[in-house]
RNA sequence: GCACUCAUAGCUCAGCUGGAUAGAGCAUCGGUUUGCGGUACCGACGGUCGGGAGUUCGAAUCUCUCUGAGUGUACCA
């Protein structure tokens, strides 16, 4: 239900009968339960721009509001607000047509776009750490939205697999004698490390090293059988993580930095035949504008950087996925990166200018004392531990509560513990640094997985309580039925926020206002209990039910599963 | 040095394309016909929105400046 777009055209059709031209009318949610339900701020700028008093074209624009469907009212305040209440019954009507929608009640993009979603991007040569989980999380939810809205979604892993320190890696993988998939490969961590040390102490195998780096990139096939099989051994380790943490990536979503091996010569072509770029100390450079430090494209040993992999990705997402938005879920440091490869990109005409470059930012994952998030000993956090803990963590808090099998324990425990993680990550504005707290995100108390999944719960607990079919309708019968109405119909507003905008934390906001307003709601209306209407508590299990759907389906986009008991 | 980001309640955070008396959670204190799942709900306390100046009917939000913190700064990704 796209609301704010229905009463924008509700004011805009106003505003033509009061002779009035505006080019945009933006609707606000009221900022407090006594202005109504929404309301249009832009009489004082229009008044102004038209030299009249505000407070006196507001109430005349008013009189022209239509008040016979959707809007039951409206007033003028203040030094001209305009101030809007939704009708009950009509309410009730949006609602209950939503009752069996299994997109409850979301529609499609009015224009689809082709948007690819670049996030994740392991290096294959490293276990996934603490580093990857915001973009992986981020990038999912991203993707998964706008697929839901309607888009076309093109996932891209652009994984780390080429590089210098492969050629240390497959020949101590050689050496080991390994398939790929053996003990020696199960901890990359250490496989780096123990190749490192084999590569300091023999100035032999430094030498093989060398070699088959050189070997890699001139096409060697048993370096590249090599190489492939230890990608194949380090991308399955990935693989256990998205499973894990219910991210879905799969194979056919790679794309890797080798991919582009083979157009990054003619990057540097398109870029010097345009005369972009030029020689700097050897090496080929971008200047842009009056910055002293140059992009460097190519390296005076003829080497190729990460600036010209993306150019050539950047290409690549342009002219042959034709892509209409291309977003990278990437850290927030690299913001400067991102700013001078896109301007190049679109300056030499390798994406076209109508095409939305976006680096979707995000800050970094901090300890408690506003450090970055490091193990005890100062290393890296692997992020398959990590997550085993938080369903370690999640186990323990609710064990005691509701009788359980084994088994049904370890996939609540699974629920509450991965949804922690990444409601936690997800909760947060994602460009700021946010601080790792376990006690905070395994909470049943404030904005948590945790407390939406309770929600849920308690709901489907009403509903087996009731045990029955539910018919009848949704009949508003108080101010607090009318806002959880109008809270569930707006679920679309919101989601169409978050995607434009790249902010799954505006959906997590949504998703708690909605429980705390259910909440209050369920305290104050009872359902089950005696002496209830029939009819009204026909309409009581259906907002409960309603609520429910509209729980469960914001928190599937955010990749957290929901459960029936905790 | 230069550039970018951030600064909101004791703590963790919303709010930022200018709108009405700046909102939550935690913590603290108090309350709720023994409760349809009370790990809930209600209330109180708590703010010079880092300082200063400007723009205007109106600024946490836009501009400038100062302070403090962080990040990035040509052949790593």
């Amino acid at each position: 239900m796209k609301i704010k777009l229905q009463l924008s055209q509700i004011i805009t059709n106003a505003l033509l009968i009061a002779n009035i031209q505006a080019d945009e009318i933006v609707i606000s949610d009221a900022s407090k339960p006594e202005f109504g339900d929404y309301q249009f701020n832009g009489m004082m700028k229009l008044a102004k721009e038209l030299k009249q008093n505000p407070r006196e074209i507001a109430v005349m624009v008013c009189s022209h509001i239509d008040i016979t469907g959707m809007v039951a009212k409206v007033e003028v305040a203040g030094p001209g607000f305009i101030n809007i209440w939704l009708n009950d019954a009509w309410l009730a009507t949006q609602a209950n047509a939503i009752l069996e929608d299994k997109r409850v009640g979301v529609g499609y993009v009015e224009q689809p776009q082709k948007v690819v979603v670049d996030y994740s991007g392991p290096n294959m040569a490293k276990q996934m750490h603490v580093g990857h989980l915001r973009s992986s999380i981020i990038g999912d939810t991203l993707a998964t939205l706008l697929e839901f809205l309607g888009d076309e979604v093109i996932r891209q892993n652009h994984i780390g697999d080429w590089g210098t320190q492969f050629g240390m890696l497959i020949a101590y993988l050689e050496e080991q004698n390994t398939d790929g998939n053996t003990q020696e490969l199960k901890d990359l961590e250490q496989f780096y490390k123990d190749a490192k040390v084999r590569f300091d102490e023999s100035e032999a195998f430094a030498n093989k090293a060398r070699e088959y780096v050189v070997k890699i990139q001139g096409g060697d096939e048993h370096c590249l059988m090599l190489w492939q099989s230890f990608i194949n051994a380090s991308l399955g380790h990935c693989e256990e993580v998205y499973e894990k943490l219910n991210v879905n990536l799969t194979r056919n979503d790679v794309r890797a930095e080798s991919f582009y091996n083979d157009q990054l010569a003619q990057v540097i072509e398109t870029l010097k035949s345009k005369g972009i770029s030029t020689t700097s100390n050897g090496a080929e450079c971008v200047f842009i504008d009056g910055a002293e430090i140059p992009i460097v494209v190519q390296k005076s040993d003829g080497g190729f950087l990460y600036a010209t992999t993306d150019l050539a990705a950047l290409n690549f997402r342009d002219k042959v996925l034709n892509a209409d938005r291309i977003c990278y879920v990437v850290d927030a440091r690299q913001a400067q990166h991102f700013k001078q490869v896109f301007s190049i990109a679109k300056q030499a005409d390798m994406v076209g200018a109508e095409v939305s470059l976006e680096h979707i930012g995000f800050g970094t994952m901090m300890d408690k004392s506003g450090k970055p998030f490091k193990t005890r000993d100062g290393g890296t956090v692997k992020l398959v531990e990590l997550l085993d803990e938080a369903v370690v963590r999640a186990k323990e808090t609710i064990k005691d509560r509701d009788v359980h099998s084994n088994e049904e324990l370890d996939a609540v425990a699974k629920a509450i513990g991965i949804g922690a993680v990444k409601y936690a990550d997800l909760s947060i504005s994602r460009e700021s640094n946010y601080i790792f707290s376990w006690d905070k995100m395994l909470s049943f108390e404030g904005n948590t997985a945790l407390y939406m999944q309770y929600a849920y719960a308690r709901i489907q607990s009403i509903l087996r309580k009731h045990d029955a079919q539910i018919f009848g309708d949704i009949v508003i019968g108080d101010e607090l039925e009318h806002r959880l109405a109008l809270m569930l119909l707006k679920f679309e507003d919101t989601l169409t926020k978050a995607a434009i905008e790249a902010t799954p934390h505006t959906i997590t906001g949504y998703l708690y206002d909605l429980v705390t307003l259910f909440m209050k709601f369920y305290e104050q209306n009872p359902i089950l209990k005696g002496g209830i209407e029939e009819e009204v508590k026909m309409s009581r299990l259906q907002l409960a039910k309603l609520t429910a759907s509209v729980i469960a389906k914001g928190l599937e986009l955010l990749g957290i599963k929901v459960v029936d008991k905790i």
